[in-house]
DNA sequence: GCCAACGTTGGC
DNA sequence: GCCAACGTTGGC
């Protein structure tokens, strides 16, 4: 699999066929066991807030970077969304039951982050929203690309993709760095932050942001890069 | 169902 | 480019 992300970091694009990625491949589990790891995900405390009566929020990765997944360009950077038709992109190629299952609790306005992964500076540079809920992802279907997925039957769909809209960089690059140093600092006074998916579940390429993580994180913003 | 081998993610 | 972390595969 690849990776992407819009892949989920990575990230192709939306009409285009490239793009995105997110990771991919993974299928190999059926329904059922996605819906066991999506459980046992909810009953972690970085997850449990995340309820689905609440609003959400979300980060979402993806390489801003070229990088080749089986001569496929993956790179999809906030840059490219901003030049698609209507600032507006399908994030496909998600193929972690993990990722996908929160693509599809995504609904309609909500907010999430655009962060920039795989690159020399990984971080979160702008915020999008969610303009069209989880619908099939195409190239699960497309024999080149790269996160085509053979073992995705038409009537039982595994992989799904939800469309992005740009709506405004970061006033100011959020790094990883600067979160990782909040992170460590919050596990030990209990600030905001503790919890935080970027790091208690690196490698999940969709996650979600409590309202207080997304504030806190806004609010960053206005301060000096540390 | 366990778990070793393997593959991927993604920071550094 | 390296490699730690962690998810997936597949033999048993």
């Amino acid at each position: 699999m690849p990776r992407p992300r819009k892949r989920p970091a990575g990230a192709a694009g939306p009409e285009k066929k490239g793009q995105s990625g997110k990771r991919t491949k993974s299928e190999n589990l059926g329904e059922a066991s996605a819906k066991v790891e999506n459980s046992s995900l909810q009953k972690t405390s970085a997850f449990k807030k995340c309820g689905r009566n609440l609003s959400n929020y979300w980060l979402m990765k993806s390489e801003p970077e070229s990088r080749l997944e089986k001569g496929v360009d993956v790179k999809f950077s906030i840059e490219d969304l901003k030049a698609q038709p209507k600032q507006t992109a399908c994030w496909d190629g998600v193929r972690n039951y993990q990722a996908r299952n929160f693509l599809r609790a995504m609904k309609l306005e909500e907010e999430a982050f655009f962060y920039h992964s795989n690159g020399k500076e990984p971080g979160i540079v702008g915020l999008m929203k969610i303009v069209k809920e989880a619908y099939p992802d195409h190239t699960q279907f497309e024999k080149n690309n790269p996160h085509y997925d053979p073992s995705s039957q038409e009537d039982n769909l595994k992989w799904s993709m939800v469309d992005v809209q740009f709506v405004r960089m970061m006033k100011r690059f959020i790094s990883l760095a600067e979160l990782k140093t909040y992170h460590q600092s919050h596990k030990a006074t209990g600030g905001l932050l503790k919890d935080m998916a970027l790091f208690t579940h690196q490698r999940l390429s969709i996650q979600p942001l409590t309202q207080e993580e997304f504030d806190f994180i806004l609010s960053l913003e206005e301060n000096e890069p540390s």
